[in-house]
DNA sequence: GAAGCGTATACTGTATACAATATTGCCTTT
DNA sequence: AAAGGCAATATTGTATACAGTATACGCTTC
């Protein structure tokens, strides 16, 4: 609804739609790790012309969700188990502290709506088993994680917490397909929750802990099962 | 010198040279916060066309430091105090968990250079006095901080937190000029890098966390001299 | 003189043309 | 048949032209 409190909305550049565009396509599998981007072909696709399809890439670059070749070609990022562990690591980091400043500043709404997006994600599980796809699987239970940074008000958190998501999104896709323990994962969420609500900062820092170190371990296991790490001696 | 194990290194292309022109140009303080930054003028400036100062801002959009305006124009980003305790919210997460991989993994050669940037920074100071501009003295700071973060061996890492010095140094590019207590900073860089060389993970994380508390403090207090916070009730 | 309209101007959005470079495959030569 | 070179093609890099939109200024009208 369009109200007169805030400016109109401007209609989507299409360099913005584009990004958005390119950014779905690569998190959900259809542009896949490795693959080249040629302008010309992004654009006849789109039905743009190629200088909205540029800007996308550069931001996509800028984010690392693509890279450029050796031959100057832009290329979907991979991600292998080495990165997975760096990008948990990071996440880690980013996580508690998100959960932390969840547990000064969360208002009862922001409660109720970690409380919903959990509900949500059991029901979407139990409703849909296995005809829900991974990429919205994986989704619902990003939005939890991104209510609890989003409730710290810190903006520059979230974005950087986006950032990391978004490359992760890239190898879960890959993995969960074969371990979807997502009841598993929403009670480990509710733990985390009801910390948050008790305003328990030691008590929600363990357990987001614990829920990704988990996460971080089943990933990592099962990257090592499709593209085994290599040793570095025999 | 270029060896047969690199690719050749290609010429950087416009935008390329752009983005690091329009970056460093705020980060120093040349293109200040708020000011409009129209594409034409900037083109005429550099010498180029508008095309590769497109890209380059699009990339600078999506990392922050340059913000659409209500009318569609873009604007370098200005921080505020709020801005600057979140930032500061942001940084020591990562940072912790920079030194706590730094003793796990650095090596000895990183530990010469660790050493090697306080003691340049040192010199630095006595050497040039107020001769050296805010910009560089900060960069010499940054410089020890980006060495501990190089020194995981996580690239995600070292990303994330370059994209939170940059919007710090639009901060302190401000402040730092009243306050230049360099000399403590060498000393409690000193404190973490011993920490690290010893390979011990609790005094390095505290010592940080000091570190970064105290440069908190200070930036904090600066930016209130300048501008006052606005308080929610009178 | 103030309010409102309209035009001129400035700027961003998008498409396209042209240039430079990389890749591929064929053709020649030995 | 293999190697080397040359031409054709594909792709990115950059500039520019044109369109749409906002802003500013002046003119008109009351």
């Amino acid at each position: 609804m369009a109200t007169l409190s805030n400016p109109l909305p401007r209609r989507e550049s299409l360099h913005e739609q584009t990004y958005q565009a390119l950014r779905t396509s690569i998190l959900s599998g259809e542009l896949l790790p490795g693959e080249r981007l040629v302008e010309t072909q992004l654009a006849s696709q789109l039905q743009v012309s190629r200088t909205p399809i540029r800007e996308a890439l550069r931001q996509l670059q800028r984010e690392g969700l693509v890279e450029v070749d050796t031959s100057g070609g832009l290329r979907v990022i991979s991600v292998s188990v080495e990165d997975a562990v760096y990008l948990y690591d990071c996440r880690i980091a980013l996580e508690q502290a998100a959960v932390r400043e969840a547990c000064l500043n969360a208002s009862d709404r922001t409660l109720d709506e970690l409380q919903q997006a959990i509900v949500q994600a059991e029901r979407a599980v139990q409703r849909e088993a296995s005809t829900l796809n991974t990429f919205e699987m994986l989704n619902l239970d990003y939005q939890f994680h991104r209510k609890i940074a989003e409730s710290t008000g810190n903006p520059w958190l979230t974005g950087l917490l986006d950032q990391v998501f978004d490359k992760m999104m890239l190898l879960r896709v890959q993995t969960t397909r074969h371990n979807p323990k997502v009841l598993e994962i929403c009670h480990e969420h509710r733990k985390i929750c009801g910390a948050i609500a008790s305003r328990d900062p030691v008590t929600a820092i363990a357990a987001i802990q614990a829920h990704l170190d988990a996460s971080k371990d089943r990933v990592v296991k099962a990257l090592e099962m499709l593209q085994p790490r290599q040793q570095a001696d025999g």
